[in-house]
DNA sequence: CCCTATGTGCAACCATCGGTTGCGCATAGG
DNA sequence: CCTATGCGCAACCGATGGTTGCACATAGGG
């Protein structure tokens, strides 16, 4: 019942700007902090902090070349923060459902 | 593509204590600060303001009776979390697969 | 070869948040 | 009436998401 969850994994994931970088590096294959934080509302220093982080849990990897460094998203990684999401999710719709089920038998008289 | 996702309700749902509190409320049809915290590793008052936060965003309501102040979850509101998470961890992994499909696709040798 | 533009990294600072302790107040009930 | 209990408020603390400011390294045109 209660999460089996990784909670540095689902609060890495938690973060709406970790969301949109993630978003944006799947769909061009990769970044920096300065290319990226040209497309979010925050500086490129912010953005550095959470690729840190993001690079801390696994959810990205880095590699300097020159002066940039360049960061990718770790697909494997990512899927299996995905799937948690989605059993925690299943989990709560499962006893959503549950509830609803046992309001109509009330409501219909018959109380289990 | 990018979050049609309210923030607020994402965030709030993303706290590992606010996920269990919801998860005990759910359980049992309701609960007060103290009683929560019985059940939880934090102190009344941290329960406290976390149910003040659930409320701030609509996932609780509360009444005062007495001396008390019990909080209901509005399943409504947590259904409309719920799906929230899941359409966003669906359109991950989509992207995913796609970028999967890809990968395999060039191994074979034939590119788009 | 030097000088400038660009990309990074590091540090200080601030507000918010999740958590604590401590206190005062209101009410339920022997 | 007096005590036990539930609650609210405030101060404080560490971590986090954000900012500004600065120093440093490298790419590349004069």
């Amino acid at each position: 019942m209660s999460d089996t969850v990784d909670d540095e994994l689902w609060s890495a994931v938690g973060d709406p700007t970790r969301r949109r970088m993630l978003d944006l590096m799947l769909a061009e294959g990769g970044g920096t902090a300065t290319t990226l934080s040209e497309r979010l509302p925050v500086t490129r220093q912010a953005v550095a902090k959470h690729l840190q982080l993001l690079e801390r849990v696994g959810l990205v990897h880095s590699a300097a070349s020159g002066r940039e460094r360049r960061f990718r998203v770790d697909e494997g990684q990512l899927a299996r923060a995905v799937e948690q999401l989605s059993s925690v999710t299943a989990a709560w719709d499962a006893r959503l459902q549950r509830i609803k089920r046992i309001a109509e038998a009330i409501q219909r008289g018959q109380e289990n």
